[in-house]
DNA sequence: GTGGTCTAGACCACC
DNA sequence: GTGGTCTAGACCACC
């Protein structure tokens, strides 16, 4: 998995973290029951702090994206990712909420905006069938 | 206009007045060359402090949605919005993409997911032709 | 002589008054002892405030570029205009500074510059002799 | 690098910052990934506010000049500065207009304007090829 | 009355 | 220790 961390960005390093590896699950690169690097050589290979690793996985345990055993290290979560119910659905509305004011107030359609979002869900699951 | 802001959020309240308002010209709620409170008297209803009305109104204006005169105060773009051109959408599927990850790591199809994205189009446009 | 104000612009309505006359008078649109319009009717024509017309007017003649006269109104200086003294030099260079620094960091050189200065002389002088 | 800011000047204190910041790098004496001061010492040292250097870091860094690094602080922008594009070259002749149009009504020649160009420029980069 | 600038001081997130 | 956000309050330029 490549995770390419932006210094100069504004998105805090341990949500780019976060959100990385969300991805490399979403895209298949990382499976379950998969081991994650330990924080230090993660911290290491990134050239960033060791808390800033930890707290990203934290923060990925607590959405129940992984596993942290004493022994095993981090592990990719084996049994089950967090549901699609509807506290997700309604914070991802949310968070769709202004992107897609700002689109519409540029003059995108609901077409267009629908396409961008299929756009995106091909280049994470390029594999898929159109319908899942 | 409606702009209900969540002091307790980790939002800044600057990006939520800007999300407010950009949504509510995506509603229709705000017209081109229509007039928007000044800074004291939006800050005063809102129970905040003036200078984070003048930062909010200064990104839109940077953003290219509104004008702001010495004279007259701050108004909606009369001309025209930003463009969604190629640096918006590739702003916009950057944006996309964590959602869409997490979206699709907890099961949600492609269709669900055009399917959320057109209803958060809907309840901002409901009267679109092609709409829900 | 043409005005055109930009109510929309950050520099001040009188400042752009006075640059915009001294610009006629540059480009001998406006003639030594030839009148300009009374206050209230290039305010009125402007469609701005009388006084920001007046306090041109008055800046106007304070770097003796006008002349006020309670009978004839308001007249291009007849006689001489001011001198390009050491002081006036000293404050051009004063401000040429920033402009100047802000293109060398981008890569313009000397040469380039001069054309920019040379190529704005000849906009405003498009008769005048390569000497002077 | 020396900073000499006039309190008095009608200039705003973050614009002489601003302007002092794009000389130092004009001249040379800021380099490319070079540190800037931190907000709060250079508040300090200037004895004005810190929100008044923290505004022309940011219009600096709105411009390309400077990055804004949480951990880091401010450096100057190690990669590229800003283009000499056909915006930029718009905006200089722009703001020469009126400095240019006040020194042809006092008499000065095309060449004459050409010199005070140049000299601006040795000032600034003395050893520059093709100099005075 | 409008926004523009500046100060002073607080608490927070990040690392 | 760094910048980010927010408050509170002052004075000023413009019109």
């Amino acid at each position: 998995m490549m995770l390419d961390i932006d210094l100069q960005s504004e998105t805090p390093i341990y949500t780019q973290l976060v959100n990385g590896i969300i991805e490399g699950i979403a895209r298949g690169e990382l499976q379950p029951s998969e081991a994650l690097p330990s924080v230090r050589s993660l911290a290491a290979d990134l050239g960033i702090n060791l808390h800033t690793v930890n707290k990203a996985y934290h923060l990925l345990k607590q959405d129940g994206y992984v596993q942290i055993n004493r022994k095993q290290g981090v592990v990719i979560e084996p049994d089950a990712f967090p549901p699609a119910d509807a506290a997700f659905k309604e914070r991802l509305a949310k968070q769709l909420r202004p992107l897609l004011a700002d689109a519409i107030c540029r003059g995108m359609s609901k077409a267009e905006l629908e396409a961008a979002c299929a756009a995106v869900f091909d280049e994470l699951r390029p594999n898929e069938q159109g319908g899942g």
